[in-house]
Parts: structure tokens; sequence; C-alpha cells
DNA sequence: CATATTCCATAGTGATTACTATGGAAGGTC
DNA sequence: GACCTTCCATAGTAATCACTATGGAATATG
């Protein structure tokens, strides 16, 4: 199976491998399209995007939206994944670093690096496009959740490897709390330089390990 | 003139204040309704709370409720002035601290105690109900970011009574990603003991003055 | 008690929302 | 070239949205 499926989503489809039966061919690239839409979210948020300014912005019609993705749901959910597998996963951000204190670092970085980019929505797009939302978001918003909530616990889990449990809570939730704050202070006009001083400012009260 | 106006909504208003001329009397309680809003959209966030919900939770119909705000975008600027009008002011915490490193220990404690109150919505209002938004809403969202920035500006300011200026940035800047990172945390379940214990961990490498 | 003033309940308005029915278009296959 | 399969454009659907018109209710005043 040469396609990735997730949640009955085809994320991950490549046309040479997929063998085609006949019929129209697509007019419009997926992953583009996907892209497009990843950028608006990313922008607006979830629920503040509508489809109409989606299937503008993604250059295709609501029928084609509808057929690729299944719903604007889950058109949300492909764009959320092809976000966290952009540069880096968290997982190998986490793995390379030699200390728990420079996994740390890494992934500030790579917060106030993603936030700031000069072809992208200034924030981040797990850290904000969700923060609120109706009651008919919920189950989404803990998906987002659960999906922070992740990243925060392989962070401690590495740096309970040099420090206490107790301390690896703490300095894990501080990493997370300031990745988060670093978006909306990106959305509020923050610019890289300043977002890079409030890493090490961050990293300025790391104990010994 | 005893009503406090603000953007041609009368925020506070005490009805004995007030000599009416006849006519029928209001049948709710103005802050008692405006406080049901606060609470909703703290919770929802602004785009998403609909005003069918607002009437719900605040008891009254449309009709009132124009009456009484004049729209759903001047609802909710008052819901954020009363919420930046609760316990104490960031203006009061600012001046009332010894030094600058109470001031921002101040800040933090009070935002983690906001987030996690036992009556209200975790999180924080400010900080949370518009991080992202529809265009029609940028004005909106650029006015709670200028609330925001001038916290910030306030808190660098005491900051660089002891230190120099570009450390008073980066020590501003860390202190309000914390707080809005912190939001988020106590939204995705964090509770009061763990923003506590980040928020010493945030102090911990506060430079000596 | 009639009138004036202010407020409320009901039933809307016009626009927008997520999503889809249907006929036609564009290919592949035999 | 006819048929099959897949996709697209158009024109919707039913529900929801922020907001309001209108007649009645509830007071104060003279």
């Amino acid at each position: 199976m040469s396609a990735l499926v997730k949640d009955n989503i085809v994320i991950a489809m490549k046309p040479s491998a997929h063998p085609r039966r006949g019929g129209r061919p697509l007019s419009f690239d997926r992953d583009a399209a996907l892209d497009a839409a990843m950028r608006l979210f990313w922008q607006q948020g979830y629920e503040a995007t509508s489809v109409a300014e989606l299937t503008q912005a993604m250059g295709i019609t609501p029928p084609s939206l509808y057929a690729a993705f299944g719903d604007k749901r889950r058109l949300f959910r492909a764009a959320v994944d092809r976000y966290l597998t952009g540069a880096r996963t968290v997982e190998q951000i986490i793995g390379e670093a030699p200390t728990a204190r420079d996994a740390a670092r890494d992934l500030l970085m790579a917060a106030a690096l993603g936030d700031t980019g000069e072809s992208t929505p200034p924030g981040c797009l797990l850290a904000s496009s969700l923060v609120t939302g109706s009651a008919e978001a919920a189950a989404l918003r803990e998906e987002l959740a659960e999906i922070r909530r992740g990243i925060e616990a392989r962070l401690r889990a590495r740096i309970a490897q040099e420090q206490d449990p107790g301390e690896a809570e703490a300095l894990a939730g501080h990493v997370m709390a300031v990745i988060q704050g670093m978006s909306t202070l990106a959305k509020d006009g923050a610019d890289r330089a300043k977002l890079l001083a409030i890493v090490e400012t961050a990293l300025a009260g790391w104990p010994p390990g």
C-alpha cells in the first residue's frame, strides 16, 4: 500500500504509485492545495476560516474539496499533520539532542524560527488555530491538546533522564508555556530576534544536570 | 456624569445614579448579564460564540442585548474591560511590587491563579479569546494585541529600572510568553499546582539587580 | 385614567455557513 | 468511437449567522 491513510484520509499519495483506472485526471495538485489550506488555517484558525475562503485559496471548488478531503474537519486534520511533518519532527529534535537542555533549546529554537517565517503566517498552527472554540469543535480541540500534551510528555521523559521527576515536569511545562506564548507574541508582531532572546532567557535558569 | 462611558458603551451604571423618566424597567441585571457573556467569551472565544448562545447565557433576548450593548463586538469589548478591571489591575500589581522580579512574579502568579479558578473557565480571556480570527475580526484582534503589548511595555519599563534595556526586553518578553502559554496549558488541563511550579521555574534564571 | 417613555417577545431579515445533487468534461479501455 | 470511470462547474440545500421591525408590556407622570 503506497498511500498513507489516516482517519480515512489519504494523506500522502504519489500519483505514479497509484495506478489509475481511467477517468478524468485531477486538475489540481493535492499537496499544493493542502499547503494553501494549511496556511489559511495557520493564519486565521480553524473556525474562523470558511470553506469559501479555503476553496478560493486552494484554487478548487467545494465538490473537489469534499471529494479529496471528505469535509472541513478532515481537511484541517490533514493540514495539521502536514504541518507536523515539516522540516523535522519533535522526535527527531529530542532524539538528536546530546542533553535535555539541548533538546529544550532546540525545540524552543525551532518554534521561534517557525513562528517567524518569511513566507508563512506568524505563530504556530498547532499552538494557535483552536485555542478556543465552539462546543461543536470540542473534539477537534481536544485532539490538538492531546498532540501538545504528547510533545510535553516526550520532553519531560527526556529531561527526567537527567533531573528528578518534579523538576522535569516544571521544566517541560515551562518550555511548553514559552513555545505556546511565543506563538501569540509572533502574531502580535514580535520578530525573530526577540523570540530568540526570549529562548535564551527561558534557558538561563536551567539547573545543572 | 455618573455613568462610565467607553467606546459609546455604557460600562458601569448605577441605577440610583441615573434618574429614570418613566418607562418599563430593565428586567435583567446588566452586570450579571455582562458577567455571563464574559465567561462564555472566555471559554469559547469571540468568533466561536454566537449571539444565540450569548442571549441564552445572559437570560435576555436579542433586542435587549442590542439595546444594552450595541452589537456583539461592543459586548465583547465590555466583557474584556470587565475582565481587566477584576481583582487587581496590571498597574496595581506592577506598582506595588518592591522589585522588578517581584512585579514579574506577581504578574505570573496572578495569571496562574486566574487561569485556574474554580468558578471561571480555564485560561485567560485576554490571552485566548482572539488568538486567531477572520479578516472581519482583525481590528478587534489588534485591539487585544495592543492591550497585551501595553502590559509588556509597562513590565519592561519596570524591569529597565534595574536592568539594562536589552535584558529588560528579553525578560519582559519571556514573562509575557509564559503568561500567554500558561493560559493554553490551563485550557489543555494543567492544574494550578503545575502552573505555579512553572512560575517558579520561569523566575529561576532572573539576573541579580 | 390617559398619555408618554422605555423595555420585551416574537417573528422575522438578508447574508453566510458547511455541504451536495446533477449534468457535463476529460481522460482510459476495448 | 462507444462505453466506463473519475472529476469539475454550477446551482443549489437546510441551517445558522448578526441583527431588527413591530406590537405589546410595564412603568412614571400629570
